[in-house]
DNA sequence: ACCTGAACACCGTTCAAGT
DNA sequence: ACCTGAACACCGTTCAAGT
């Protein structure tokens, strides 16, 4: 089947090519992570969704980091800020949880997303929304200022941190085997060098879902309320 | 010029070739580790200092993932555990805090090495080693097995989390920018929408170093104490 | 069982050249 | 200013074939 021109086909092959800018490659970015996961949103990738080389997006991303902090942000928008307004509902330990809740099922649904928030925190507006709900609520608490900038940071550091390793574990078979060896290196540590590992056992690695988060989290929030600079 | 046999030029350009163990892949990448960052522990870089090819590599590792994870037992080997055992001289409190400040400080030459650490847990001997002496602490202070059981793992979490923030800021150029655009974003945060940030401002990224570790893990150890499960 | 060469299927980023 | 083709310098992992 001869063509005479590569136009027509190219029309109807891919949707009509619209100009780059740096809210569709987030997009587009968005779309590959839903479908592929993280390890898929490359910049060779995302150039090929875009029908364009990759050294175009140059223009608009520094490099793959500020591309998957963009990225985060975007996703941080789905975040239900909701229970921090409804006061008297509920007291501000409970609609701080469950804020941070919602948080952690947003980084649930993209594990791998998790692990990249760990090292590129991101700066954008839905993350400095998130950002300042949290601290509202701590003030509400009355929590000295000093002890929210610096808890405010663990908070959240505590709720990636679980979705990213809860996260792999039900995803990534080489996580599922990492787990593996951890629980058989416990299980089967001598008694008398690993006494205390031995006497905790499998509680260790016990309700790692939502129920040890909340405890970790209310841990740390009686801890801020106690605990000056 | 030439030569009539590569052999004993070989013999003269690199160490002698000795049999391939899991030890001493192991102990090679640690040296790249120290002399070129983990970006560079590759397999293929690896094999080269290894004289032989990646695939050979696969016969005693896994897959990359799992050799960094033994490179950091490897390294955690290095903790000073001696304050756990010097009753007396400190409370448990102090003591703990040495213990973890130490596995912080190992972390912290290697930043690239935490960042992998929060995503791949080790479970070998030297990690053995430091959950159990960081769970005789917590039992000596009288905290419940229960809360015990669940607060190591976030003990680590936090010191983990803070030295990959904190080491990747002094290294990486790129996540130098992300800080700043961090900074700006807070710096600019307009104060009708974000009053809360503008009011704690700077001090959200104040003392970003061991002192603010402390007073985390020094909160963090309060509420573990008061926070049944 | 261990080791290897070669291949497969990818990467990020830069740069000179075009529009 | 924006966009691109092409290149540079790499990756992890598998597999058939050897020892």
């Amino acid at each position: 089947m001869a063509r005479r021109s590569a136009e027509p086909v190219s029309r109807r092959e891919r949707p009509a090519k619209t100009a780059l800018t740096r809210a569709g490659i987030v997009a587009a970015a968005v779309e590959i992570l839903q479908a592929e996961g993280l390890e898929r949103v490359t910049m060779r990738r995302l150039a090929e969704k875009l029908d364009t080389g990759p050294a175009s997006l140059y223009v608009y991303v520094r490099n793959t980091d500020e591309l998957h902090a963009a990225i985060l942000d975007e996703l941080l928008g789905s975040v239900d800020l909701a229970p921090a307004a409804a006061s008297g509902d509920a007291g501000w330990r409970e609609r701080l949880l469950q804020v941070l809740t919602s948080y952690t099922g947003v980084l649930f649904a993209h594990p791998s997303l998790a692990s990249a928030a760990l090292v590129a925190r991101p700066s954008g507006p839905h993350y400095l929304a998130l950002v300042e709900t949290v601290l509202e609520l701590l003030r509400e608490g009355g929590v000295p200022d000093a002890q929210a900038a610096w808890g405010l940071d663990a908070l959240l550091q505590m709720a990636t941190a679980t979705a990213a390793e809860q996260g792999l574990r039900s995803v990534a078979a080489d996580a599922r085997d990492e787990e593996e060896r951890l629980t058989a290196a416990i299980r089967n540590a001598p008694q008398n060098r690993y006494p205390r590992i031995v006497a905790l056992g499998d509680d260790l690695l016990s309700g790692t879902g939502p129920d040890r988060l909340e405890w970790m989290l209310t841990a740390f929030i009686n801890g801020i309320l106690r605990t000056s600079r």
